[in-house]
DNA sequence: TGCGCTACCCGTAAAATTACGGGTGCAATA
DNA sequence: TATTGCACCCGTAATTTTACGGGTAGCGCA
């Protein structure tokens, strides 16, 4: 009988305790390895070519969407699982393009979990009806630039347009019209509101 | 033998079967409960009346800081250990206020969250080395006032001041001035600025 | 009763932001 | 080759924010 063997990425111990006692209980599961940062959870991807990952977003070293990128290039039998406590819809999306096959939220249930894991080690797609939701509802901003991705995070720190200027050694004229074509593209009335939605759709690094 | 009585307070079922997992491997603990949400972990922890609460700050229905406010109003031999994965000095410093007992994150590893279970369970305080450098190094903000709180959370939605005055039926002159004292009490050069501390530092909801 | 705190009110002026208009050069790509 | 998108440049004007100054009224607490 073939177990899918899992690989759990995850900073927090507890959960990876949570979801070993889980799937121990499941006869075709099989845990592999636990990774508690995302470059840790590339090498042991690496080693251990698990069937699927179980991969948090928020990681330190690196986070679960780089993480997925890299392991999905290197080893493109495992199947990534994203498994959130926070989920955005630009996270998911990012993560779905970086290669995931699915997404589910720390709060699913243990069922739900246990046959998402059983759709993406079968080759499917699975994303919950909760984080479904939330990307009909607040569907994903369309990519910043990457100028534009270094004016906002500017933008969360408090500097004026000034400021940016001279950090970005380009004249305020073209940091309005960044700053202008953020607004526009994230939907945002003006700069503190552009601020709200950027650390709420984790947009930036918070 | 006295073991110690645990109640388990987290939204996230993997959580709790990691805690409950760790925990069943020590002989003096005991998990007699455990609630998804902070107002079930109230009526729980009057129901079982358990020694220690592991209580998760970000919760639905009542986040843990009014369920740890609750549960020491109801009742007192409850001790709560704080177990969060986004610590900020301002959140750990209510939930201290609160009457919690310590305050552990979640990247921390089993022994040390066994060991400050028996140290609050023992009736001692707890906080964990990293939390502690946080509250050194980012010092929480001395509390805002309601009315104060009300415009932050106006601002992070990016209203005007005039937005701000007519939602509250005030003049646009205090409304400015709330601002300029939100400014300097939570040490923000502008708007943008507060917007990105407030919820860096979850000053108001997320 | 006096103190401090909060919530309000008012005016003026400088600084910053936002909203319009107009451009060029360059690189990727269809 | 033509188009598209990005990073830049410039000017003007309205609006908003920020920084000063001043004030009153109510409330709890020492």
């Amino acid at each position: 009988m073939n177990r899918i063997r899992i690989l759990l990425a995850d900073d927090h111990a507890v959960v990876r305790m949570g979801l070993a006692a889980l799937f121990s209980t499941k006869k075709d599961f099989d845990v592999v390895g636990q990774s508690k940062n995302g470059e840790i959870a590339v090498r042991d991807a690496e080693r251990l070519s698990p069937d699927v990952v179980v991969m948090d977003l928020m990681m330190p070293k690196m986070d679960g969407i780089e993480a997925t990128r890299a392991i999905r290039a290197k080893c493109p039998s495992a199947k990534v699982l994203v498994l959130t406590s926070y989920a955005t819809s630009d996270g998911i999306a990012k993560a779905l393009a970086a290669g995931a096959a699915g997404a589910i939220m720390k709060s699913a249930e243990n069922t739900e979990l246990v046959a998402a894991i059983r759709k993406v080690a079968a080759g499917q797609t699975f994303v919950s009806d909760e984080i479904k939701g939330l990307m009909d509802t607040d569907p994903p901003v369309s990519s910043l630039t990457g100028r534009q991705s270094e004016v906002l995070q500017s933008l969360t720190l408090g500097l004026t347009n000034k400021d940016i200027a001279v950090q970005l050694g380009i004249s305020i004229r073209s940091v309005e019209e960044h700053v202008n074509n953020i607004l526009e593209k994230i939907g945002a009335a003006n700069r503190a509101e552009a601020v709200g939605i950027a650390l709420r759709k984790r947009l930036v690094k918070i």
